[in-house]
DNA sequence: TACCAGGGCCTTT
DNA sequence: AAAGGCCATGGT
């Protein structure tokens, strides 16, 4: 197990002896959509409400505005640190293929963000590419969220968006998105749809649930239960883990990966898009 | 069943 | 600079 120490400065907490830990890799991989390169080993982002940077210097994470409480109350399990992620690589890494993703970027993590921005991140995700997906989140939270500070802002809570019509999130240009986004935040603010419960129960009743969205199929049920629940066995499929299973796995990806499968798929992800021992690979 | 809407980014030409 | 491909879902 990586057992991180968490200790104060005199600004923030600094956080040693972390492996497995690459802030580009996990933040400009397409599981999330806030971070921002802002200057050399910098990173700025917002989660939870809170605006968070990290620096990362020789073999240690430092948040210069963290403190300890908050380190452990917040940001210790948004990045997953209570996962033994040396473990899960040594388990993926028996399998060749998988191995090979592992090493490509080793610094990989799922991250554990709140269930409700993922699910309305990934319906937005659905036909789309990052980098515009990147600029509807920021304008939604830009126009319905809470002023943080600095010209960021909190993703809007779903109560913050029933009631409004379709015309009024034309400013983000989402297109078609703008509804699913609408009757999603209905879902979830009436009710009609526990995001909580969704981190325990019964992983095909909740797949089941989030369907009952409209703008959510699969793939993006999938996702927000991956990144958004914690639900590290659901691997959402889209064109590159296709393009992945179809090379790599036409049997399907081996059943000891099953109860770690997403974590895999984001390796497997990350290396299908920027190896270019994959794209040159026929 | 097959196909297209919606739109902006990307790659190729 | 222009053209064409891409993408997840729902509707036709």
């Amino acid at each position: 197990m990586d057992y991180i120490e968490i200790l104060p400065r005199r600004e923030g907490t600094v956080v040693r002896n972390i492996r497995s830990f690459s802030a580009a890799e996990i933040l400009d991989c397409g599981q999330c959509f806030r971070w921002e390169n802002t200057a050399e080993n910098t990173w700025r982002g917002v989660a939870f409400g809170r605006v968070c940077t990290l620096v990362e210097e020789e073999g240690a994470l430092y948040f210069p505005h963290a403190s300890v409480e908050e380190f452990k109350r917040v940001w210790f399990d948004y990045f997953d640190f209570g996962r033994d992620y040396n473990e899960i690589k040594a388990l993926l890494c028996q399998d060749k293929n998988a191995a090979r993703a592992v090493d490509f970027c080793p610094g990989m993590r799922v991250l554990r963000q709140e269930p409700w921005e993922a699910l309305c991140s990934f319906i937005i995700s659905q036909n789309n590419n990052i980098k515009r997906i990147r600029g509807i989140v920021a304008r939604l939270c830009e126009f319905f969220g809470e002023p943080l500070g600095d010209g960021l802002y909190a993703f809007p809570a779903p109560q913050r968006l029933t009631g409004l019509q379709k015309e009024d999130l034309e400013p983000l240009r989402c297109g078609f998105r703008a509804e699913y986004i609408l009757h999603a935040a209905q879902m979830v603010a009436g009710g009609d749809i526990d995001l909580q419960a969704m981190y325990t129960m019964n992983l095909d009743s909740a797949r089941e649930q989030l369907r009952r969205i409209r703008g959510v199929g699969p793939k993006v049920a999938e996702c927000a239960l991956l990144y958004g629940m914690g639900r590290v066995e659901c691997v959402p499929v889209d064109v590159w883990i296709s393009r992945v299973l179809e090379r790599m796995y036409p049997q399907g990806l081996p059943s000891e990966m099953a109860s770690v499968g997403g974590i895999a798929q984001q390796y497997l992800f990350h290396y299908a898009r920027h190896s270019p021992a994959f794209a040159g690979d026929a």
